[in-house]
DNA sequence: GGTGATATTGCAATCGATTGCAATAGCTGC
DNA sequence: GCAGCTATTGCAATCGATTGCAATATCACC
């Protein structure tokens, strides 16, 4: 208190101090050349001197460009709860950095607020220049809307190569199957596979997962894939459930997220059960703290730098009126403890 | 391609389409009693018609309100690295709904960028209606310059009283002494503390060891504290280092995140040291992790739910006028295997 | 000295919505 | 039939910066 906040000096007045008219003051504080060197520099002193800053939305109403992108996470309708998984901010952290390295700002959101139409909220409106849309869920309608009206988005989440959008994620196929290969070169003969196929990505690692199977001439059983949330729960809860009913002969588990892998992993060593040697575990995303379990899990390391910068990348460049194209990035199998049998 | 991007409408748009004036057409759309009933009705349906979105830019320059809250995350400045805390994807799901509810817009940025000055970045150039700071660290001067500028902000550290600014945080002296003093009933004579004190809310934690220590008459001992990054990575470290070194006999340990603990964790049962028996362990947080690694975690759950609507609530408040306070929010001792030793 | 080119600067319109104030229409009551 | 109200609507200014175009100054060169 005492402290009179100092109304923000506006261009009108730095134009005023500097003696000039508010088009030099304009020009000379965004480096135009046509601006007389001396003009530039007496400007700009003064404007730092008095610690301008250019008004935002005053600068976007003119140029019609808001500078900044909005980044929305969509996740489960079913459970409606908020974001968890450590995964997602590994990305989002990427995000962040890599939009205000390009000068964006970053507006984010989670789908259950604006539920409806983020077209409308934040393209329409103007409060941003472009969308990144993280986790495709389930073949969401809105995505599609999207791609339809015009809208620089991106996607990050599973490239079919057929969709009418750019989406970028992980070789989901590719890195299931080295996981659950990797599985089978252990000696594991059967093999669940906890995660909800109905969403694109954990579908995809399926069909990896099933590649990897009948390579090696093993018919999949439908009954061993269970469909799990993303969360440690869901995977403490289902192995129990599986664990007690007819599947007792499991001796692997290949797990759609790193989370789900640590509540399996919880629930089987409560049971008394070895891991790896009586039932072998991996995961997915190679979330931190995934070397930090015990055992230590044996995990497909998504490159969520590589993923983050691209997803800015084909972005900025869709505005600036370039293609986006979808990409596949490839994975790596991080083998740790959890899976090692070594004999 | 084919769909051209039908130019966005705009309000003199409606307002030519309904057959009135521009200023009629705003006011029935923001339901302005002194509108008839019926202009409003027919201005709001060709609105609805046309999927009219009012610009966001325009009206905050009108009204000289964002109607937007900037998020800055501060992390280590020594470790440039981006934010993994679990904690806060927790803490920030929370403010993401709490301001979407309230009809705000969130901007994230994490301090590394904007490294100078938030508030010009932020405020002065009218992006942000208001701040909300996560994480104090080291007696930030950024954060000290706000106070002292009139711009609503509100704080996520350690309130200490005596600030001149309103901090929320959680009761972290207290969490610590429940914690360390639950490790002391275990039986434990010799408990390290892992966190670095230079961050206001670790410096807490630490005071709160002290007190329980000295509660039970036991004087702590200065190389017993550890200095400790967020992360499992370095708790790993820490522990190894402390166990190889001349700290031999340790018997309990408090770890300043859960995150922190995991690691710790990883490092004693390489080396064979069973958790809780020969050394008990608690962490701080509570994150989703925690109950599902083996042994479970022991650890002091920080009411998340709470500590994002009070900040939420305490910076509109300030927005519209009002002062805001400091809060202490209570925590609880979550009670799981890494600590408990049942004779 | 005159002509044209070049370097700088300023005028004024513009982005799209909001809002104080004035204007109009319709109605009441005497 | 008119003063006085109320209910509605529109005019025009405003928020703060950007930018096309015009205006002026300066200088070179013949």
């Amino acid at each position: 208190m005492g402290i009179k906040p100092a109304k923000t000096l506006t261009l009108s007045d730095i134009a005023r101090l500097a003696g000039v008219s508010e088009s030099t003051a304009s020009r000379a504080l965004r480096d135009n050349p046509v601006i007389n060197a001396q003009t530039r520099e007496k400007v700009q002193q003064i404007a730092a001197e008095h610690q301008f800053k250019v008004n935002a939305t005053a600068r976007s109403l003119r140029t019609q460009k808001s500078h900044t992108i909005a980044v929305i996470i969509l996740f489960d309708a079913k459970t409606q709860q908020t974001i968890t998984d450590p995964f997602l901010l590994d990305i989002l952290g990427v995000i962040a950095d890599e939009l205000t390295r390009h000068g964006y700002d970053m507006l984010l959101s989670t789908s259950k607020t604006t539920d409806k139409d983020w077209r409308s909220y934040y393209f329409d409106s103007k409060r941003a220049d472009g969308l990144i849309v993280i986790g495709q869920g389930e073949h969401d309608e809105r995505v599609e809307q999207l791609s339809s009206a015009g809208v620089p988005f991106v996607v990050w989440g599973a490239p079919t190569g057929s969709e009418a959008f750019a989406v970028i994620g992980s070789d989901n196929r590719q890195g299931a199957k080295l996981a659950v290969s990797h599985l089978l070169a252990q000696g594991c003969k059967r093999i669940a596979f906890l995660g909800d196929i109905r969403h694109t990505e954990i579908e995809m690692r399926y069909l990896g997962y099933q590649d990897a199977l009948q390579a090696a001439g093993i018919k999949p059983e439908p009954l061993l894939q269970l469909n799990t949330d993303f969360t440690a729960q869901a995977g403490y809860v289902q192995t129990q459930q599986a664990l007690f009913k007819q599947l007792g002969s499991l001796d692997g588990i290949f797990a759609a997220s790193d989370a789900i892998a640590m509540g399996a992993m919880k629930a089987l060593l409560e049971h008394g059960i070895a891991v790896p040697q009586q039932v072998a575990l991996v995961g997915f995303d190679d979330i931190a703290m995934s070397a930090y379990c015990t055992p230590s899990l044996t995990t497909v390391k998504q490159d969520t730098q590589a993923g983050g910068k691209l997803l800015v990348a084909q972005l900025l460049g869709q505005i600036n009126g370039a293609k986006a194209t979808s990409q596949l990035l490839p994975v790596k199998l991080i083998e740790r403890q959890s899976s090692w049998r070594k004999d």
